[in-house]
DNA sequence: CGCAAACTTGACGCCTCCGTCATCTTCTGG
DNA sequence: CCAGAAGATGACGGAGGCGTCAAGTTTGCG
């Protein structure tokens, strides 16, 4: 905040009043994110996200109606945006193979690359689950399903139930994600060849 | 409570004070089940769990110090005895097949037998696994990479990353367990035909 | 420069939760 | 049958959360 405007040249890009904004809502997410990866959405109050901010309680009430419209907000901008990844990353791939490998590897490094949704996701996993019926990475169950169904139609997939599927290649790979980043040297490539291997072959194997 | 004392023939098995003691205690557990399910842990309060009573707030201070222990008395007593259940059917199998799908079938019943519990669990993962290091269900995987441990080096098993393996079954089997229960008429044995199949197949294949 | 609009601030009223404890009720052993 | 122990009860003080809003500050613009 005062670094930014210690340089007089620096253009507005956008009024003062905008870039502000953008700032004070970034910095409210930013704070919700931590508070509710570190412990809980459940237990955390609006206050602890504000108290992770240097803006007023009432300044909260000028971005966001409550807690949830916090969570909603997260999951929608950053969670959305894993699920994009790994979605195009699949699609990419035109053999059982490429489809299985690209999309795991899409997922465990877009876990490394930022830990702070990965937390806040696995934390709050439950929680997200029971809150809506549609969104997020965790319901990215859906996705894969729809995806798996039209491999299945094109030949590409053995013809498996497509829920159980969808199910457990996104179990096991949260859970193996979570394994993963507990390690001091986090190595996607290790955890995409032993994923990508079980499923190749467990789902290769006749119906 | 009253029906119970409505019989006077009926010999006080122990002292009446010991069956109310006892009766007071389970219904704490239950209705904290129900809230922990229903709203999460993080957001129950110890007033919400003594509403699904009939008894009065202090007196739910003279079984438990607080919310805390009473997630870890749910634990310890019920989620406890399915890792033993799923342990024991594991270690019954003198073969991968046996191994594998011994230990998924019990999983899967248990998850039908006591659906409160389930639900308990699958909602209230991400915390039970921030707040303790050890225990519970989800840390159950510590128990199966011991097995599966043992069973690599008895030539039982496929040697293969030992954490990655257990992770894999434990995501996968609860995520296929959570879709199964989401079923009209959840059927344990195709879920675990499923799952048996894919791991079988999926670990048999070389290292 | 100066004023209106936009935004921020934090104190306020209301509410619920926490854990305690004096008091009342129920049980038990003699 | 009774006295004393065991236990249940719920009101209480203290803490903190919620969402609001009057007052203050900053920005944009003529």
């Amino acid at each position: 905040m005062t670094a930014v405007d210690a340089d007089p040249t620096a253009v507005a890009v956008a009024g003062k009043r905008e870039r502000t904004k953008q700032a004070n809502r970034t910095a409210i997410l930013d704070a919700a994110r931590l508070v509710f990866a570190d412990i809980g959405y459940g237990a955390a109050s609006v206050r602890d996200i504000v108290r992770g901010t240097d803006l007023a309680t009432g300044t909260f009430y000028n971005y966001f109606p409550d807690k949830e419209s916090v969570l909603t907000a997260l999951l929608d901008e950053t969670a959305g945006e894993a699920r994009l990844r790994v979605r195009a990353a699949r699609r990419g791939g035109t053999t059982l193979d490429a489809f299985v490998r690209d999309g795991f590897r899409a997922y465990f490094d877009f876990l490394i690359e930022d830990r702070a949704t990965s937390e806040l996701l696995s934390r709050n996993a439950g929680t997200i689950r029971a809150l809506f019926d549609e969104p997020s990475l965790v319901a990215g169950v859906e996705e894969l399903a729809e995806d798996l169904r039209a491999g299945v139609e094109a030949g590409l997939i053995p013809d498996h139930d497509v829920e159980y599927m969808a199910a457990s290649m996104v179990g096991a790979a949260f859970e193996v994600g979570t394994r993963m980043l507990a390690s001091a040297q986090p190595d996607p490539a290790r955890a995409t060849e032993f994923i990508s291997g079980l499923f190749i072959a467990g789902l290769s194997a006749r119906a």
